[in-house]
RNA sequence: GGGCCUGUAGCUCAGUUGGUUAGAGCGCGCCCCUGAUAAGGGCGAGGUGGGUAGUUCGAUUCUACCCAGGCCCA
C-alpha cells in the first residue's frame, strides 16, 4: 500500500459545522426559524406549571436607535431568562417602553419645527403616539437582532389605553389613601420653555453669575449675642440677587463661631473660620474683632431685609457650611430646595414673586415686570444705594441649565401635586423594606436607602403635552379639588376605552357622576386640572399595569435588572409607589450593572468620536460577538468597549467554535446508545478529563446563579483553550485517528468527547445564543422532538467520573509534561526534532512519590508527551530542586508512514513495511 | 461641592482575612506542524500593582491625601 492510501485509512474528523461562522448572514436565518417555530411560545409553555423566575424588564425610552447601553442591558437580562429557562424555570419575559414624556416631545417639536403653543394639544398627541410607536418598532427589530427571545407580539406600552386607565387608578388610589397633596413649593423651572423641570432633565454646566455680598442690619436682640455692641449687621453672600426681594430669613449654624468685626464705620457677623476669606474678597485689609459667639446666641436676633421695608428672623439650618460665604445663609423658600425646607420647619411664608416666563409679578414692587436675569443688576445698584452692597463681582460656576433649551433655570415656587415621601410612614417603610431585598451587587442597598433617606417629596405634576392627565377636577366656584371614587371610575374606564386622550376631548361634566355637587361649597361647574403626570409615574406602576395585570408574570416578580442609575430612578418609583400600593417591594432582589465606556475608560460621545454601536458591531461580526463580549466584562463597575477588545472576542470565539467543531468532528461515526463505553473501563486520561469536565460544570453553573457571567466565560474559555485543545483533545488526536474506528480505545475517547460537547454547547448556550443553537444540532444522539438548545434542559451533574485522587495525580504528571515541552523545545530551537513524535525523551527522577507515579504511568506517558518512546530512569536521592531532569534523543526506529509515531516495528510486516505493527494490525 | 464606586501586565479578568521571586488566558515575539488547516502545538518576553505620605518588622492588600475616570445629586 501506498503512503498516501493509508490516510484512507485513518477516521479524520467529518463535519457540517463550518469553521467560518459567518454571524451575520447566520444569525437571520436562526432568527427566522425561530420565529417560525414560535420559540419564545414553546420556551414560556414547555415550563407550564413550574417554579417562576420573571425577571421584569425595565422600559426604555421609546426614542431613537438602540446604543451599548440597551445591548448590554438587554443581553444581560436575556442571558438570565434563557439560563432560568434551562434551569427548568417558567421564565417568560415581557418587554415594556417607556411612551411619555419629554424626550418624545423635543423630537417631535423639532421634527415639527414649531413650538409648545403652537400646537393644539390633541394633534399634537396624535403625533406623539405615532412617534413613540414608531422607536418601539425600530428599537423592538434591533432587540430581535441580538437574540433576545421574548414576547415581542405582546410588550407592554405606558401609551396603551389599559396601562393608561392603570396609572390613573393607581393615582387615584394614593391620593384616596392620603399619598398626594397639592403644595406651593420651588421646582426647577425653565422660564424659557415656561416648564416645571424634572430632576433628570436638569443639566449643570457653566455659568457667569453676580457675586455679591450683602449686609443685613440688626433691628433687635443683639445684646443677647453680643452685649453692649450697640449695632451691627449679618453679612450674607449670594450669587442669585434675584431672590433677594424673596427673601425671609437667614440662617446659621449653632455650632459655628461668629465674629462681630468692625470694618470702617460698620461692624459685620461673620463666621470666624471664614474671616480672612471674605475680607480679602471684599477688599478690605484693617478689621478689629470686636466680639465673639457662637451661632446659637445669634437665634432670637431679627434683622432688616437689605431691600424693603421688612423683618427676616435667624433661623439654624445644617446646610449652611464653611466651605464658601460668611457662615450667614440668605434663606428664600420661594426660590430654594434647601430654603424651603428650612422655611418649612420654622413656619415661612413660601414667597415668590415671579411669573411662569421669569419676570417679576407685581409683588416684587419696583422690579416688577423685569425678567430676573436682567434684574439683577437693578437689584445690585439697589443694594447699593441703600448701603447694603459690600462687595459685587462675578463668579464662574457649576449652574444648573434647561437639558432642552440649554438656558440656565431658576427655581420657582409653583402649586404642584407631590406624592408625600414621609406620609403614612412611607419612607421608613421603604428603608425598612429594603434590607429585605437582595442588591447585586451589594452596594447597591447602600446606595438607594441614602436616596431614600434624603429625597424630597416627589413632584407629580408636569406642565406638558404628551402623557397622562392628573386625574383631578376642580370646583369652579370654590377651587375645591375632587377626586372621589366616583370620579376616577369614570375617567378611568373612559381612559381605558378611548385612551388618555379623552381627558382633553370630553368636558369635564362627563368625569362628574350624576347629580354630583362640590362638598365644599355645592358648587356644580367643574373643571379639568391641565398638568399631566411625570413620566416616572408610567413607568414606576408597572409593577401593577404589568405583573400583577398578567396572569403568566404576578407580582411581586424574582429580579429587576438595570443600570445603575435607576437606584434614582426606576428602583426607587417602583419601589415606593409599591410599598404604598401594596405594602411590599415589587422585586425580591435588583441587579445593576454599569456604564459603557470607550477602551480608555471615557465615556461615549458624539463629540468625542468614541461612539461604538450594536448595529456596527452585529453587521461586522455577529450578535454572538456582542454577548460574549456582555460575558466576558465585569458588568458590576463602568465596561469598556473597543475596536481592540472586540479583536479579542473575535479571537476568543473562534478558539471556543473550533473546539466545539473539532468535538463534532470527531463524533460523525459516534452512537451513543450503541457505543458509549461505561467509565469504569474508559481510558484514564478520558476519566481524567470528565472529572475536570463535570469541575467546569459545577464551577459555571455557581456562576451562573451568582450572575457572575465574566466567570462563565473565563471558564469556559479556559476550557477550551487549556484543558482541551492545547492538551486533551490534542493528545486525543492520535487514538482518534488511528485506532480501529469501533476500538475501545477510540470509543473510549468518543464517550469522553460527547459528554463534553453536550455539557459545553449547554453551558454556552444562554450566551452564544446563535452558536451554540447550531452546534447543537449537529450533536449525534440528539432527541429528535427537542427542536431548539433553548428548550433543552441545564446538564445534570454525573459523579461518576469525578476524582480527586486522579485529578491530584494529573496535576503532577502535567508538572512534569511542562518540563519535557521545555526540553522538546530547546530540542526543536537546536534543529534535532521538528514535530514532538521525532522525539524519545528519557526521565530520570530522583526516588520518591513522583517516581513512583511515573513508572506506574509509564505506559501511557509517551502519548501524554505526543513524543515515541518514553523511558523512566530512577537516579539517587538529588540535591533540593533538582528531582527531575528530562533528556531528548530522536525516537528509535522508523516513523510509522500511517500514524507518525517512531517505532522499531516499521518495516517488520512484509505486506506493510512502512508502518508500524500497532497499525497493521487496524489496516489488516 | 456632596454621596457611592473604579483604577493589578497591550486586553479581559484572578488573587492577597498584610508576609517568600503578584497569577491565568488572550495578544505579542520566536519556533514547530501541515491528518481541527483562513486551523493546531511549543517556548519566551511583558507588571516601580494610578501617585504621594503614613501605620507596621513587613502593604498590592490598612489609613489619609492627591490624580484619573464613572454614576447619582447639588
Amino acid at each position: 500500500m501506498e503512503k498516501k492510501e493509508y490516510k484512507a485509512t485513518l477516521n479524520l474528523p467529518k463535519t457540517s459545522f463550518p469553521m467560518k461562522a459567518s454571524l451575520n448572514t447566520r444569525e437571520p436565518l436562526l432568527l427566522e426559524n425561530w420565529a417560525k417555530e414560535d420559540l419564545y411560545g414553546k420556551m414560556v409553555s414547555l415550563r407550564k406549571g413550574r417554579e417562576k423566575f420573571v425577571l421584569h424588564d425595565g422600559p426604555p425610552y421609546a426614542n431613537g436607535d438602540i446604543h451599548m447601553g440597551h445591548a448590554l442591558n438587554k443581553t444581560l437580562k436575556d442571558i438570565v431568562v434563557k439560563y432560568k429557562t434551562m434551569r427548568g424555570f417558567q421564565s417568560p419575559y415581557v418587554p415594556g417602553w417607556d411612551c411619555h414624556g419629554l424626550p418624545v416631545e423635543h423630537q417631535l417639536f423639532r421634527e415639527l419645527g414649531i413650538g409648545k403653543h403652537q400646537i393644539d394639544r390633541r394633534v399634537f398627541r396624535e403625533k406623539a403616539r405615532d412617534y413613540a410607536l414608531r422607536y418601539v418598532s425600530v428599537q423592538r427589530e434591533q432587540f430581535k437582532r441580538l437574540g433576545i427571545f421574548a414576547d415581542w407580539g405582546n410588550p407592554y406600552l405606558t401609551l396603551d389605553p389599559a396601562y393608561q386607565a392603570k396609572i390613573v387608578e393607581c393615582f387615584g388610589k394614593l391620593y384616596l389613601d392620603g399619598y398626594i397633596y397639592r403644595g406651593l413649593r420651588p421646582i426647577h423651572w425653565c422660564a424659557t420653555c415656561e416648564t416645571a423641570l424634572a430632576e433628570a432633565e436638569v443639566e449643570y454646566d457653566e455659568h457667569r453669575s453676580p457675586s455679591i455680598y450683602v449686609a443685613f442690619s440688626v433691628v433687635s436682640g443683639l445684646d443677647k449675642a453680643f452685649p453692649g455692641l450697640g449695632e451691627a449687621e449679618l453679612l450674607i453672600w449670594t450669587t442669585t440677587p434675584w431672590t433677594l426681594p424673596a427673601n425671609r430669613a437667614v440662617a446659621v449654624r449653632p455650632e459655628f463661631e461668629y465674629s462681630a468685626v468692625r470694618v470702617g464705620a460698620r461692624i459685620l457677623i461673620i463666621a470666624k473660620e471664614l474671616l480672612d476669606r471674605v475680607m480679602a474678597d471684599i477688599g478690605v485689609k484693617e478689621f478689629g474683632i470686636v466680639g465673639s459667639c457662637r451661632g446659637k446666641a445669634l437665634e432670637k436676633l431679627r434683622v432688616r431685609h437689605p431691600l424693603v421695608e421688612r423683618e427676616s428672623p435667624i433661623v439654624f439650618s445644617e446646610h449652611v457650611t464653611l466651605d464658601q460665604g460668611t457662615g450667614c445663609v440668605h434663606i428664600a423658600p420661594g426660590h430654594g430646595d434647601e430654603d424651603y425646607q428650612v422655611g418649612r420647619r420654622y413656619g415661612l411664608d413660601v414667597f415668590a414673586p415671579v411669573n411662569e416666563k421669569g419676570e417679576f409679578t407685581k409683588e416684587a414692587g419696583i422690579f416688577a415686570g423685569l425678567k430676573v436675569e436682567d434684574a439683577n443688576g437693578k437689584i445690585i445698584e439697589h443694594l447699593r444705594s441703600r448701603g447694603t452692597l459690600l462687595a459685587s463681582r462675578e463668579v464662574v460656576h457649576s449652574y444648573p441649565h434647561c437639558w432642552r433649551c440649554k438656558n440656565p433655570i431658576i427655581f420657582r415656587a409653583t402649586t404642584q401635586w407631590f406624592l408625600g415621601v414621609d406620609r403614612k410612614g412611607l419612607r421608613e417603610r421603604a428603608l425598612a423594606i429594603i434590607k429585605s431585598v437582595q442588591w447585586i451587587p451589594e452596594r447597591g442597598q447602600n446606595r438607594i436607602g441614602s436616596m431614600i433617606e434624603n429625597r424630597p417629596d416627589w413632584c407629580l405634576s408636569r406642565q406638558r403635552l404628551w402623557g397622562v392627565p392628573l386625574p383631578i377636577l376642580y370646583c369652579e366656584a370654590c377651587g375645591e379639588a375632587i377626586v372621589t371614587e366616583g370620579t376616577l371610575q369614570l375617567i378611568r374606564s373612559a381612559v381605558a376605552e378611548r385612551g388618555a386622550d379623552v381627558w382633553f376631548i370630553e368636558p369635564a361634566e362627563a368625569f362628574i357622576p350624576h347629580g354630583f355637587a362640590c362638598p365644599s361649597c355645592g358648587g356644580k361647574e367643574f373643571r379639568k386640572e391641565e398638568d399631566i403626570i411625570d413620566v416616572w409615574f408610567d413607568s414606576g406602576i408597572s409593577h401593577q399595569a404589568v405583573l400583577a395585570a398578567r396572569a403568566e408574570l404576578g407580582y411581586p416578580c424574582a429580579l429587576y435588572l438595570e443600570g445603575s442609575d435607576q437606584h434614582r430612578g426606576w428602583f426607587q418609583t417602583s419601589l415606593l409607589t409599591s410599598i404604598a400600593l401594596r405594602g411590599d417591594a415589587p422585586f425580591s432582589a435588583v441587579l445593576t450593572h454599569g456604564f459603557i465606556m470607550d477602551g480608555e475608560g471615557k465615556k461615549m460621545s458624539k463629540s468625542a468620536g468614541n461612539v461604538i454601536a450594536p448595529q456596527g458591531i452585529i453587521d461586522r461580526y455577529g450578535a454572538d460577538i456582542l454577548r460574549l463580549w456582555v460575558a466576558s466584562v465585569d458588568y458590576s463597575v463602568d465596561v469598556r468597549i473597543s475596536e481592540e477588545i472586540l479583536d479579542h472576542l473575535v479571537d476568543a470565539y473562534r478558539r471556543i467554535r473550533n473546539t466545539l467543531r473539532f468535538l463534532l468532528g470527531n463524533l460523525y461515526d459516534f452512537s451513543p446508545e450503541r457505543d458509549s463505553v461505561p467509565c469504569d473501563r474508559m481510558e484514564e486520561i478520558d476519566r481524567w478529563i470528565l472529572s475536570r469536565t463535570e469541575r467546569l460544570l459545577a464551577v459555571v453553573t455557581n456562576a451562573y446563579e451568582r450572575y457572575d457571567f465574566c466567570e462563565v466565560y473565563h471558564q469556559i474559555y479556559n476550557f477550551c483553550a487549556v484543558d482541551l485543545s492545547s492538551l486533551y483533545l490534542d493528545i486525543l488526536k492520535d487514538r482518534l485517528y488511528t485506532r480501529a474506528a469501533a476500538s475501545p480505545e477510540r470509543r473510549s475517547a468518543q464517550t469522553a468527547m460527547k459528554r463534553i460537547l453536550d455539557i459545553l454547547v449547554k453551558i454556552c448556550a444562554p450566551i452564544l445564543a446563535f452558536t451554540a443553537e447550531d452546534a447543537w444540532r449537529e450533536i449525534p444522539g440528539r432527541p429528535e422532538n427537542q427542536v431548539s438548545i433553548h428548550l433543552s434542559d441545564w446538564p445534570i451533574r454525573d459523579d461518576h467520573c469525578v476524582s480527586e485522587a486522579l485529578e491530584g495525580e494529573w496535576e503532577k504528571l502535567l508538572e512534569v509534561r511542562s518540563e519535557v515541552s521545555k526540553a522538546l523545545e530547546v530540542a526543536r530551537q537546536g534543529g534535532a526534532i521538528g514535530n514532538s513524535l521525532g522525539a524519545r525523551v528519557t526521565i530520570s527522577c530522583a526516588e520518591g512519590d513522583l517516581l513512583l507515579l511515573l513508572e506506574e504511568k509509564e505506559e501511557m506517558l509517551a502519548d501524554l508527551f505526543i513524543v515515541s518512546q518514553v523511558t523512566v530512569q530512577a537516579v539517587p536521592k538529588a540535591r533540593e530542586g533538582e528531582q527531575l531532569s528530562v533528556t531528548v534523543l530522536n525516537a528509535e526506529g522508523k516513523k510509522c508512514g500511517r500514524c507518525w509515531r517512531y517505532s522499531t516495528s516499521v518495516g517488520g510486516n512484509g505486506d506493510h513495511p512502512t508502518i508500524c505493527s500497532r497499525c497493521v494490525e487496524v489496516v489488516d
